[in-house]
DNA sequence: GCAGTTGCCGAAAACGTTTTCGAGAACGTA
DNA sequence: TACGTTCTCGAAAACGTTTTCGGCAACTGC
């Protein structure tokens, strides 16, 4: 809590015996002051320790160099990750970060764009906490937005979602390289997009293959272990031959491991199981630990930043861009011996 | 992506007919300004849109209206709910927090800190991931600092913590409670203070109640599920007549609850668990939901906005202050019957 | 009617930068 | 010598507010 004035340009200026301007100058690389000078500039600002006041140089800029990380929700696992991400990608830079947390709440959403806004940042980030698709923060903002993980419904704007079609895709693909043929899907709540989603690339895979859903259908029911293991007794009860289910969750399929192992089925010999999200204390921690699928959402955020640096610097996007997710190998699958 | 001129305080006074003096005093609510030019200026204000240039404002008041959240980690679990507490604190009013990640680096929490100061932040909140004391930033800050979660090394810092020798001691005093006398302890890395400290107050209130622990000491380990596990099936081969366990987190009271269902002994009725840290997803969806104890961390971080903000008001404050922690009753713990 | 007080308003300085523009010096060329 | 260029630098304007201070008018009390 040292109480000195803080040292100015002005000061820089009159140790190194120049002007305001050539030490302004000087600091910032312009190319129009002698080499001799920029150095004695340089040398005076690093004795006083000067740092220039960033409110001046954004009153005369324009330019704040802060971005806003708008979150819909921090409670849920999977915003986190991106704004890791996001955080990571500009905070290594000279970009700062404002976060905001609306707390799924639309009022709360409103109050803190205006404060953004009123802050001037040079762009945002609005980063939701389900991949359904949410509502725009219209087209007449003053600032680029990307819209991270819960897509806008406006096309104009740009959205970076996970390709859950493609993850479940690649979950099946997965279970029939392991030579599994009667394949079950337990997953969430139907509600979700991220449900139906991958649901349908599971389905299409299987379609591909020629074979069918074990089970018959997709069971649908809720994101919970509970759920997980309710579901996978019935289809134990319908369909006793099953040698792989495909769970919708890491959760679920913490259920879907524990109902198994306490009949006595051994995982993943005779049932190969298969998660998604890749939540690590749930999968990691698993009996026998879970493969699963990534959604890769630190990249996610990485590239969310990568998009919103470029539409700041005048090269704007727009559309949904599909991230790839990647497959986490670990016991709870493998070949048929 | 509207390019339009932002409206200025002098557009503002043209509309209202006045000066930019008296624009500026209506609509900050100084009391020299005729209740009818207020409200002439108000409207003008309003029918622009009219938001104030911070960066002008901060440049002439000094002060900046924005905190820095210093986080070492966002990895893990803890850090996550008390930024949450702190951003609510702050986020509300009109206040805005810049979100700093070091990811365990303290070149990069120094990159961060230099960057934090440069944009003048009013105050900082220092949050750590784990428990153990951390190097303070300083005592030269031109800003005031509050710890949180993992406390400063410099008694003239201020530092918040959460009382784990009380949360040990709360955990057992359940279990006595519910009449159990022979409970065992199995908790984590010995490295931890919270490891350390849940287990002296446990021992604590094991004392004053005359009994002994349970296999004879503090089973030290992991903080792991598997833990947890290997642990269980030690303890119940020395001391089978263990009435109770108090896992030091809620990832190795999965880990025991799993063991005992594998061992078909009944939660609660013949073994009691209670876990630390109420980790929703694990602790709700255990067999049987599992009793533990919360850390009440957004409480830690709304405390810590609070403390921020009066030291940013003048009234600084120093030392370590321990926040209480509270249980969290679900089916995993029951009196004996 | 007059001095003193009060209420309301505006001109101008200030905050700390960046940027434009003009001036002087040094240099090369004819 | 005269002239055009190229370097280097500084004065000053600008960014959009807040705040101080002085001025004017309208009161008050006598």
């Amino acid at each position: 809590m040292a109480a000195n004035r803080p040292v100015t340009l002005r000061d820089v200026a009159r140790l190194a015996g120049v002007s305001v301007a050539t030490a302004s100058k000087a600091l910032n690389g312009q190319p129009q002051v002698r080499a001799e000078t920029r150095a004695r500039v340089v040398l005076a600002a690093e004795q006083l320790a000067f740092s220039p006041n960033t409110f001046a140089q954004s009153l005369i800029t324009q330019r704040s160099g802060t971005v806003g990380l708008l979150t819909s929700d921090l409670e849920g696992r999977f915003s986190i990750p991106i704004l890791m991400g996001a955080e990571d990608a500009f905070g290594s830079g000279q970009t700062s970060v404002f976060l905001c947390d609306a707390r799924g709440d639309t009022i709360r959403e409103k109050h803190h764009l205006r404060a953004l806004l009123t802050r001037r940042v040079d762009g945002l980030i609005v980063v939701g906490a389900r991949p359904d698709t949410r509502a725009s923060l219209g087209r007449d903002l003053p600032v680029p937005v990307v819209y991270a993980y819960a897509p806008s419904d406006d096309p104009a704007d740009l959205s970076l979602v996970t390709d859950n079609v493609g993850g479940g895709r690649l979950a099946v693909d997965h279970l029939i390289r392991c030579g599994r043929r009667r394949i079950a899907h337990i997953t969430g709540d139907p509600g979700y997009s991220a449900a139906q989603d991958r649901a349908r690339g599971a389905l299409d895979r299987l379609d591909s293959a020629g074979l069918e859903l074990a089970g018959g259908e997709v069971w649908f029911g809720m994101w919970s272990e509970a759920w997980g293991r309710g579901a996978t007794r019935m289809l134990l009860d319908r369909c006793p031959d099953v040698d792989a289910v495909f769970a919708g969750s890491d959760e679920i399929a913490r259920g879907v491991l524990d109902v198994l192992h306490e009949e006595r089925i051994a995982v993943p010999s005779r049932v190969a199981v298969i998660g998604f999200d890749n939540w690590n204390i749930l999968a990691a921690n698993a009996r026998p630990p879970l493969t699963t699928v990534d959604l890769n959402l630190e990249q996610l955020g990485r590239t969310a930043a990568q998009r919103l640096s470029a539409a700041m610097d005048g090269h704007p996007a727009s559309g949904t861009e599909t991230l790839p997710v990647r497959l986490i190998t670990r016991d709870s699958t493998a070949p048929l011996s």
